[in-house]
DNA sequence: GCCAACGTTGGC
DNA sequence: GCCAACGTTGGC
């Protein structure tokens, strides 16, 4: 099983709201090398931190899991959508893809990026690094442990 | 709201 | 294929 961390803002999309929902679509995506990630790589089961960004505090808000691997995502053909994009249209293919997550758990807390950054194990982290901003990436399992037991202290 | 850093687009 | 211009991300 893998691990990953994907990026929301809380205004679009939180965990409170997939607390709600119970699971959803992980739509809008529209980074080549997020898609790659969820297209290729994650498998059911594999558990995720939700992260929220451009919040106060921007940080760690839970956790989540894939509960359906990768399929197109549908707002690339809805004329109407903020994520529409005429060329998946025009091609009548998909260009972007999308896997479902389910809720998981809500942190009691949220765990700020500036406890993570504080974090020598969390470094290598591209979360922590400055200037990237990819939206969905692997997470090893020393750094899952790592967060878990910040999450506790 | 600002703006640095980055990714994408499109003219050449 | 280069690269300037543009749009977006996301912390602050």
């Amino acid at each position: 099983m893998k691990y990953w961390l994907m990026k929301s803002e809380p205004d679009v999309f939180s965990i409170d709201d997939l607390k709600k929902k119970g699971k959803s679509g992980w739509d809008g995506v529209r980074n080549y090398q997020a898609r790659n990630y969820m297209r290729d790589e994650m498998r059911l089961g594999d558990k995720i931190f939700f992260y929220h960004s451009n919040a106060t505090p921007p940080g760690i808000a839970g956790i989540a899991e894939v509960s359906k691997e990768s399929h197109p995502d549908p707002t690339q053909f809805e004329l109407k959508s903020e994520y529409f994009d005429p060329k998946a249209v025009k091609n009548k293919q998909a260009i972007w893809y999308m896997v479902e997550v389910k809720f998981v758990e809500k942190f009691s807390e949220i765990l700020s990026l500036e406890q993570l950054k504080q974090e020598k194990a969390l470094a290598a982290m591209p979360l922590v690094q400055k200037g990237t901003r990819l939206s969905v990436m692997p997470v090893k399992p020393e750094e899952w442990k790592t967060i878990l037991k910040l999450k506790k202290s």
